[in-house]
DNA sequence: CCTTAATGTTGTCTATGTCAACATTAAGGG
DNA sequence: CCCTTAATGTTGACATAGACAACATTAAGG
């Protein structure tokens, strides 16, 4: 018994000696056996990780060691990459919700409003270009449920809005929704593909497909 | 000598038979030590395995085994996976290029063939999802020139010819190319992503957006 | 023929996702 | 207060896959 439980409890001290004083460079400190809130630090991580270094470097093992945890633990909380993913994209579309009903909001609705909120859409696209990939990137379903129907609730409801005010052609408002999802999708989708080069370049072709979008729409 | 090369002459007398019919489940035939065109051979296998099994399938493992050839034979003709990949890219650029000119020719020009080429294009897309997504997949520069210039090009030499036919707008041609772009890429994105269930709901809205597009960009 | 460049093969390494078996802790009923 | 138990974390191991080095085979042409 004592051959066995010795050398852990050596380890034990002395993982809770580097853990009480603030040396662990992955920043942070009085850290215990159990974490805490695993959950939400490793939503927050693999967001960050993805925004800084890509889809690509996202690992469960770098996830694990950022948070100063082992690989397995992770598990208990995801099932497996793909759900943390899943997570990662709700959470890219709760973002995106917030800024579009702010950019609604704040300027008082009509139709001003609505080219800010497109414009903020395409800017949040553009800011965040590895988690927008993950919000849309992979296959039916992605996009699909993980939140997104929020946001577009959100300019559903913009939209008749602007239909009462006489603003906006009187077509099925979840139609005329779609369509001007499909625009901003669009214009997002190029740049992040590199197919506008410059932020003016971009900020050239956001001002000039919402011009044109609500000419196309508009009553 | 003899004890080396002849039990060589033999297998290889027998692999000529066994390929000289069609015995082989994998489909190859005349298989000899050298494939003959492996680089061409790859690229088609990588498509076919794309489309009908999706992107995560496809492994150089797999490839190499489907055509009959070792692993690291492939790296011979692509420098690693991502190289393969931005192969198929260009080979789906090509396809599509060649829908869309068949599209705007086929119906000879003018507004209904802009139509026509709008539905080429999502249709595209839509029937061969994967491919698409690989065109457009992974940041910057992939869709950017492995071949996208040339579909790019086809568009604006029609938006020019509506134009010269006073049909169209007299915008930038290739500021109203990259608008048109986006809604066709938006639409066909949204259709990918599961947000458009059925395929009639994609027909609506395809053609929803490509009355309201050219409303929105006509003279 | 015989050399040489092109092409193909085998063995090996590393990174990663995933699971099973086990350890540790927190919390609450007895 | 202990002691059970569920929640949480750890270690070891396996399978898959990309990549590379060293070696083998072939085609082609001087």
């Amino acid at each position: 018994m004592l051959t066995m439980s010795t050398p852990f409890l050596i380890i034990t001290y002395m993982k809770k000696l580097a853990a009480s004083n603030g040396t662990d460079k992955t920043g942070k400190k009085g850290k215990t056996y159990h974490h805490g809130d695993l959950p939400r630090a490793m939503l927050t991580d693999a967001v960050r990780t993805i925004q800084r270094q890509g889809i690509d470097s996202l690992t469960l093992r770098g996830v694990g060691e950022r948070l100063g945890v082992s690989r397995s633990a992770l598990y208990r909380h995801f099932a497996n990459k793909n759900a943390l993913l899943q997570a990662v994209a709700a959470e890219g579309f709760r973002l995106l919700q917030a800024k579009l009903q702010h950019a609604w909001q704040g300027t008082g609705g009509g139709l001003s409003g609505f080219d800010t909120m497109g414009t903020a859409y395409i800017q949040f696209a553009v800011r965040h270009p590895a988690h927008y990939r993950v919000m849309f990137g992979s296959g039916p379903q992605s996009a699909d449920a993980y939140g997104s129907t929020d946001a577009f609730g959100t300019l559903v409801s913009a939209i008749k809005a602007l239909q009462r005010a006489g603003t906006m052609r009187s077509d099925d408002p979840r139609q005329l929704a779609l369509y001007v999802w499909s625009v901003v999708h669009g214009v997002a989708m190029l740049a992040l593909d590199g197919i506008l080069r410059t932020p003016a370049e971009i900020k050239m072709l956001t001002q000039f497909a919402i011009e044109r979008l609500t000419t196309g729409i508009g009553a």
